[in-house]
DNA sequence: TAAGTCACTTACCAAAAGGTGCCTACTTAC
DNA sequence: GTAAGTAGGCACCTTTTGGTAAGTGACTTA
């Protein structure tokens, strides 16, 4: 069944995976997660629970209506975001992590933890 | 203790930052590690040690070389990477991690861990 | 003498990715 | 009667990225 936010953005979605489809289980996962935005987008949903549009540009200062988009899209096609639509006016939608993207909890903590101690101890990354 | 949105000087800061200059950890630690090659590389060197040039291109098949490299110094510039070069003729480079790309040891077992139970459920990241 | 080795570097080009502004639908609030 | 609010779609354009191919140095091997 097709719905009708899927016309844009599903191909998108598609292109971010197209060299993924034939590799390691590793390289597989990677090709889903590790996009720009994409695995900051799931911390911000293990962290903060169900969000709507709105609220993860807010929660994600400096991604594009375009971007945010595409990544949820992505995301949903793959298994690991739920999104629900209220058919009221306006309307207002919802994304969840399914059970599998919930799965991705342990490994978010974990990058939540480096990512805090790394950061205590005065590490940044290279200027480009 | 919420990151990055409850308060308003770190969204204030946020927003005054330059788009590479990230002022949350974790956006920060994935700006160096979720590139493209990127986190599999360090995968790969979490598996199989410490590996020069040559073994690595093969133990990454469809990197380019120009990638490659490029990847490898920003990793090293980073502090995660260590380069060594034996004043051979050829010469002979070897990649190893550092203390603190060995910190990201958990993350990368848990990676290996949900990928590789995925693929055995049977898992796809979306395609067309 | 020529070719091969290794780890790149550089230049060039095509493709992909991302930003911006404008547009939609419908209702409620001013 | 007009503006605001929600969740995007679409077209256009610029920036970024990645691949390819060719070259480099200094020595060894055929």
């Amino acid at each position: 069944m097709t719905y009708p936010h899927e016309r844009f953005a599903v191909k998108a979605a598609c292109d971010l995976n197209e060299k993924n489809v034939s590799c390691c289980p590793v390289e597989r996962l990677l090709g889903v997660v590790s996009g720009q935005w994409t695995a900051y987008l799931l911390w911000v949903l293990h962290q903060n629970g169900p969000q709507r549009f709105g609220a993860l540009q807010k929660l994600i200062p400096g991604i594009s209506t375009k971007v945010l988009t595409e990544r949820l899209r992505m995301l949903e096609a793959s298994g690991l975001l739920l999104r629900e639509q209220a058919a009221t006016i306006p309307p207002q939608v919802t994304y969840s992590l399914t059970p599998r993207g919930l799965e991705l909890r342990a490994l978010m903590d974990g990058l939540g933890d480096v990512a805090r101690r790394w950061d205590a101890e005065g590490w940044r990354p290279p200027v480009r």
